[in-house]
DNA sequence: ATCCAAAAAGAATAATTTTCTGTAAAAATA
DNA sequence: TATTTTTACAGAAAATTATTCTTTTTGGAT
C-alpha cells in the first residue's frame, strides 16, 4: 500500500504516457523488465492505477463549447440529490459533477458542441429535472490548463 | 479528418480502455487487424487521439480535497492575463484552469491532499501572484461524475 | 464490363508482455 | 550468531501483440 520511491517514478510515467513499454520504463528507472512489470501489476490491483484511457480531442469531436453550470436543488435531501446524482451519470455532455460548498448544491462541468446544443441542454435536459431549482451557466472563454496528471 | 461510423466505434472504445489490444478492438467491431491498425494509426496522427494517459486514483495517492477557486484578476489586460496563465500552468495542484465569463475570470480547479495543503496553496501561492485580487472557495463535498469520456 | 483506388484480409516479422527460474540482499526467527 | 523466510531484482523462454508486407475484395467512375 505504502508507495515509495520507484513506485512514484513508475505513477508519473505512466500518468503521462500510457503507452510506454515496460522496456521504456525500465531503461528511465535503470531497473530490469521484472520489477517494473510486478510492480505495475501490483500498483493496478491496489487501484492505484485505475484505468488506462485515450484522450481526444475536443474540438476535433466537434465539442467547441465548455461551460460549468452551478446548480441549486429544489430540497437538499437524499432523496433529491440522489434523483439528480442518478439523472447526471446518463448525461454524457457532463463530465464533471460535484457535490459542493456555497451558495449553490453542484458544480457541473459540460461540454457539447455549441451554443445551440448547451440551450438545448439547458432548456429540455437540465432545468426540467423535478429536482433542480436554479442554473447558473458560467461559460468558458478560453482553456489555460486542463491536466489528468495528479500530483506525486 | 471526416469521423465514420468504424472510426467513432473505435474511439468510443479507446476512451473506455487504452489498454484494449487491436485484436480485442477488432472482434467488438467485426475487422481483421489491418483496418484497425491503419486508422488507429490514422487517428493518432490527425490529433483525434491527443494521448494516452493512465488514471490515477486521487484518495490512494493522498489527495483527499478537491475545491474550485473562483478567480478575479486585478486588471483584465492581456500582459495581466498571460502573467498568471503561466503561473498556473508550473502549478501541479491546479489540474484545471479555465478563463471564463460572469461575476470573476477564471474558473480553477484544485486537487490537493487536505484542508492545511489548501491553506497554505491559497495563501502563499495563489494570493501572493500579482495578478490575482479576489480568490472565491468552493468545496468539493462529494464527487458524483469525473470522467475523460467525451461525447461522440 | 473494365479499370482504378480505397479498404480490408492474411501472413510473416518484430516488439512487447508474461511467465518461469534463479540469485542476492534484507528481514524475521530460532 | 546461525538459519530460515521473505522480498526485490535479473535473465531467459514462452506467449501475446503490434507492425509491416503482400494479396484480395469492394465500390465507384468510366
Amino acid at each position: 500500500m505504502a508507495l515509495d520511491e520507484i513506485d512514484k517514478k513508475i505513477l508519473r510515467l505512466l500518468q503521462e504516457n500510457a503507452h510506454y513499454t515496460l522496456k521504456d520504463i525500465a531503461n528511465k528507472i535503470n531497473l530490469s523488465l521484472t520489477p517494473v512489470h510486478d510492480r505495475v501489476k501490483r500498483l493496478e490491483k491496489e487501484g492505484v492505477i485505475e484505468k488506462y484511457v485515450s484522450i481526444l480531442n475536443k474540438k476535433k469531436l466537434g465539442n467547441n463549447l465548455t461551460v460549468y453550470c452551478q446548480v441549486t436543488l429544489t430540497k437538499q435531501t437524499y432523496d433529491t440529490s440522489e434523483g439528480f446524482n442518478q439523472s447526471i451519470l446518463n448525461m454524457p455532455e457532463v463530465v464533471e459533477c460535484n457535490y459542493v460548498s456555497g451558495n449553490f448544491d453542484y458544480m457541473l462541468k459540460i461540454i457539447i458542441p455549441d451554443m445551440e446544443s448547451y440551450h438545448h441542454f439547458h432548456q429540455k435536459k437540465l432545468s426540467v429535472l423535478p429536482e433542480v431549482s436554479l442554473i447558473n451557466t458560467v461559460f468558458v472563454i478560453s482553456e489555460v490548463k486542463s491536466t489528468t496528471v495528479l500530483p506525486i
